[in-house]
RNA sequence: CGAGAAGUAGCACAGCUUGGUAGUGCACCUGGUUUGGGACCAGGGGGUCGCAGGUUCGAAUCCUGUCUUCUCGACCA
């Protein structure tokens, strides 16, 4: 079949970062504000959001979270009691230095994350080991002064969950902390679509203040990262610099163990550009608001064929718990049909004459645009099984074009010839020295993505200085 | 934050050089004809030209500042 290209949308291909922005407006996902950064999140785009929303408070419950609410802003005497932590998010704050005309005699800032302010709180709740741990996760806003500004991507207010847990032990905290990044994992593997390197970030990519992070980096069609979640483990950094102490069974204080982690919309902004193409938005059906959208064409009234065959299947829909959306405008077929692609509908279904004399409908998927005609009666199971083959093909698409574009350089020469040449993340054995880590940011522009949790020994001498390595590591351009 | 570009109706743009009644297409509203890849006819509504100063009898147009957006860099747990 012919596929038309959308008027309006530049190719991914020509030029990938007009083609998101152009994407992210078209599917109506934002809208810009008149503050830098600050992005309206219209209803579509939020009901993406929302979806994540109800899947990852489902799994934070279920492994015994409690959701909370912190204030929004921190006295500058509580930002500074972690000094790591400071120095890390100073050049990004924002600061609040008058209520109504009056100065404050100290400024506040408006949070850019809130570990401060959870230590401070665990500190007046916890006294006992009885108290651990807690288990505390919140949905919210923080604000950080980000000079370079990308919808969903980089935003100076950014929509997310942090969750920060007190445990007992540094053992249960480091459990705590795969746990999440696990549970972060295999949502966006098995809701998103979207394959991900889980590891360790190198001390000069950690969070300020942790002792390890964990990330989980995505890779874009473009070839370049996105960091799309992280969990911290903090040790007892904060809590000694906070004086958090609770007594043991023994009747000794000790300090407790540490961790955090997050996600944010920016995940919205990797299934855009992990599975998004020339039409529009590709939502992988399991977080998609609108898995089907229903396309009747020709004229048709209450009692005609066409209406009969609607409701049968809306009532199948709604049974089945398939979201929908009937599309009964007076635009023409072509129209409805650009718009469903925009938008990113998994399946879109278009009834007519043609089809209904023979008691078919049309399923055209999104994913691969591919019409598969089907008889009437065995619509709805035909759908229900075509959502799960088009969430599969999606990840095992974007599974496919990921690992096309991972590389090994054994020495430097090799990696700064497919640094130049190729797009993608390039694994190196690595000695551990920062000092290698900085000459790739300098000659190369690359920046250490993670040390993969699976596949890290060594196996060769580290591509940079040839000194031992001490483990395998990649590098790649981030958004 | 640096270099470049842009901002005029919901969207895409013209008008600016050479100052003098605010335009076009799509979208929207009404009526009708249509409907398998972005329909057609007729009628209609909608804009303090991003914002603030300045020059001028008069500014969308010239000047200054500022905000926002885009692209590329720098920065970025």
């Amino acid at each position: 079949m012919a596929v038309v290209q959308n008027k309006s949308i530049i190719s991914r291909n020509d030029n990938f970062a007009e083609w998101y922005t152009s994407i992210v407006k078209k599917a109506d996902l934002i809208d810009y504000s008149n503050m830098k950064g600050s992005m309206i999140i219209r209803p579509y785009g939020y009901a993406i959001w929302e979806n994540i929303q109800k899947i990852l408070d489902d799994e934070f419950k279920k492994t015994g979270h409690e959701n909370v609410q912190m204030p929004m802003f921190i006295p500058e005497s509580l930002l500074n009691i972690e000094k790591e932590h400071v120095e890390g998010f100073a050049p990004e704050v924002a600061w609040v230095t008058h209520g109504g005309d009056e100065e404050l005699e100290e400024r506040v800032c408006v949070r850019p994350t809130s570990e401060t302010l959870f230590c401070e709180h665990y500190k007046k709740i916890i006294k006992s080991y009885r108290d651990l741990p807690k288990l505390y996760n919140q949905w919210c806003t923080i604000v950080r002064w980000e000079k370079t500004t990308r919808p969903f991507l980089r935003s100076r207010e950014i929509l997310w969950q942090e969750g920060h847990t007190m445990h007992a032990t540094s053992e249960e905290a480091i459990e705590e902390t795969l746990r999440m990044l696990k549970i972060y994992k295999d949502f966006q593997r098995n809701y998103l679509a979207l394959p991900v390197i889980v590891g360790e970030k190198t001390d000069k990519e950690k969070f300020a203040g942790a002792e390890k992070t964990y990330t989980l980096e995505a890779m874009m069609y473009d070839g370049v990262a996105l960091q799309n979640g992280t969990s911290h483990y903090f040790g007892n950094h904060f809590a000694k610099a906070f004086g958090i102490q609770f007594l043991n069974k023994d009747n000794k204080l000790e300090t407790p163990y540490q961790t955090s982690w997050g996600v944010s919309t920016r995940m919205i902004g990797a299934i855009i550009m992990t599975h998004g193409d020339d039409l529009g938005l590709v939502l992988p059906p399991k977080i998609a608001p609108i898995k089907v959208a229903i396309i009747p064409i020709g004229k048709y009234d209450e009692n005609s064929k066409t209406s009969k065959v609607i409701n049968e299947l809306v009532q199948s829909l709604k049974e089945k718990g398939i979201t929908y959306k009937i599309d009964d405008s007076d635009k023409t077929p072509g129209y409805k049909f650009a718009e469903a692609e925009v938008k990113g509908y998994p399946i879109r279904i278009e009834i007519g004459p043609r089809d209904l004399e023979k008691d078919e409908i049309t399923l055209v998927r999104r994913d691969t645009l591919e019409k598969i005609k089907v008889d009437i009666k065995s619509a709805i199971s035909k759908i229900e099984s075509l959502l799960d083959t088009i969430q599969n093909d999606m990840y095992n698409r974007a599974l496919e074009r990921r690992n096309s574009m991972l590389y090994f350089a054994k020495d430097y020469d090799e990696m700064k010839k497919i640094a130049k040449e190729k797009p993608g993340f390039i694994k190196i054995n690595w000695c551990g020295d920062v000092a290698c880590e900085n000459k790739i940011k300098d000659d190369l522009g690359l920046k250490s993505r993670c040390i993969p949790k699976d596949d890290h020994e060594p196996t060769g001498p580290c591509a940079v200085c040839g000194k031992d390595a001490v483990c395998q590591i990649y590098f790649g351009k981030q958004y």
